[in-house]
DNA sequence: TGTACATCAGTGAACGCGCGTTCACTGATGTAC
DNA sequence: TGTACATCAGTGAACGCGCGTTCACTGATGTAC
């Protein structure tokens, strides 16, 4: 039996999190404050410890929230190119793509995954599972269409327990790549190609073919759609 | 001639940079306080306006002394290796490395000029010179010993004002380079591959000669050194 | 060389501000009999 | 169905803290004559 006690317990712990992510767009991680979040959502300082039992609670939260919308994002992406009878670069492409777009629809939360870590802030296991969605679908693609990559002398780089069913021989080329598409798409976000690259659409595209041909992936006819 | 008075001034300036710099690297940029700066060098927290005419002005000269001891550090590297005789893969093999290092060397200053941005803080124009300095040296050795690079119909990404002298055929995978290779840095730094790459150093050198087929570097004998 | 004046590093009090977290409490909502 | 009790969201005051910046000032150092 679901009581009205409850019913407005989850309207405004769901409000806290809205606001917490505004404010988090806006000021950024390092400025998030309890008492800011409380004031907005009309509550007395002191209430939000109702819900929340830390700063460094909300933090976590928010971060694991963030992880699970990008990977929700780009695994919505991958299967719908697959839906649509894509080639695996185009399914290569939609999760790059999808990469990009999310995190200049959400700066501020991309920010808080990707960027430098938050002072004081030690990142709890819970953070990990969710962080590895976005790397992992890069692992099925090159997986499925790629091929190893022998690589200059390619070095043990890889924990083994750390990521079940890696290849070891596509695990370099992977952790490359995937490192290539967030750091192409932060550079983006943090400004490091202001007056350097004008057509960032196109400019990832590129980069993301680059990156297909490294991994091996069938060429395709015709170039990227 | 230099009196006393000038001699103290830059005794107390040099300590108010070090002292932000140890302070920097202890609580990170969001945290640097100007009244703890002075508290810690001795003075009374209105004095440091003698020296600094704002929190932000420090910043930036924290920023501008980053970009250039980071560029400076890797045009040592490239001119050693250069003087030793050292092949374009070398040299190239030189300044990855030498990034690396001074990032491990110096977490704090590296976050602060590729990490997310400091929030309210907009980097001025004397930030900007500095800041190409890496990615310059990785042009001059692709612009005299690698090969224009087609690629998938390489767009027109490049502002054809902002850097002045980088042919247009290299630029794209320049650019794509250089973001590869601090990317690559800022991962190991903010922890992405805790878990995921064990031998960070090798793990480096891999994508640095990935990265120098990519723009078509003459291949050694004998692999890396 | 000595003196009058100008410079300027450092002082200390104050401004107005915000923060995270604790605590004893009130009063509405929910539950068990 | 009505009543007694338990739960718990929200209150308001307080703790101790730190911040950036301004201002009128003192007194040692430097300069011009």
């Amino acid at each position: 039996m679901v009581t009205a006690r409850q019913r407005a317990r989850e309207v405004t712990e769901r409000a806290i999190l809205e606001e917490a992510r505004r404010q988090l767009a806006e000021y950024g991680a390092a400025a998030l404050s309890l008492r800011a979040v409380a004031r907005a959502v009309g509550l007395v300082s002191s209430a939000i410890y109702r819900y929340v039992s830390s700063r460094e609670e909300l933090l976590t939260r928010l971060i694991v929230e963030a992880y699970d919308a990008l990977g929700e994002q780009a695994e919505a992406a991958h299967a719908a190119a697959m839906a649509a009878g894509a080639s695996p670069r185009g399914r290569w492409r939609a999760v790059w793509r999808a990469v990009r777009t999310w995190a200049l629809a959400h700066p501020a939360e991309y920010s808080l995954i990707y960027g430098s870590p938050v002072p004081g802030y030690a990142a709890p296991v819970e953070t990990v599972a969710p962080a590895t969605r976005v790397g992992w679908l890069l692992v099925v693609i090159i997986g499925e269409h790629g091929r190893a990559i022998p690589g200059p002398g390619a070095p043990p780089v890889i924990a083994p327990t750390a990521v079940p069913g890696l290849d070891a021989a596509i695990a370099p080329a992977a952790i490359a790549v995937w490192t290539q598409l967030i750091g192409t798409v932060s550079f983006e976000l943090f400004g490091q190609y202001d007056n350097v690259v004008t057509d960032r659409a196109s400019y990832l595209d590129y980069v993301a073919e680059a990156a297909a041909d490294f991994v091996g992936l069938p060429v395709e006819d015709g170039g990227p759609a």
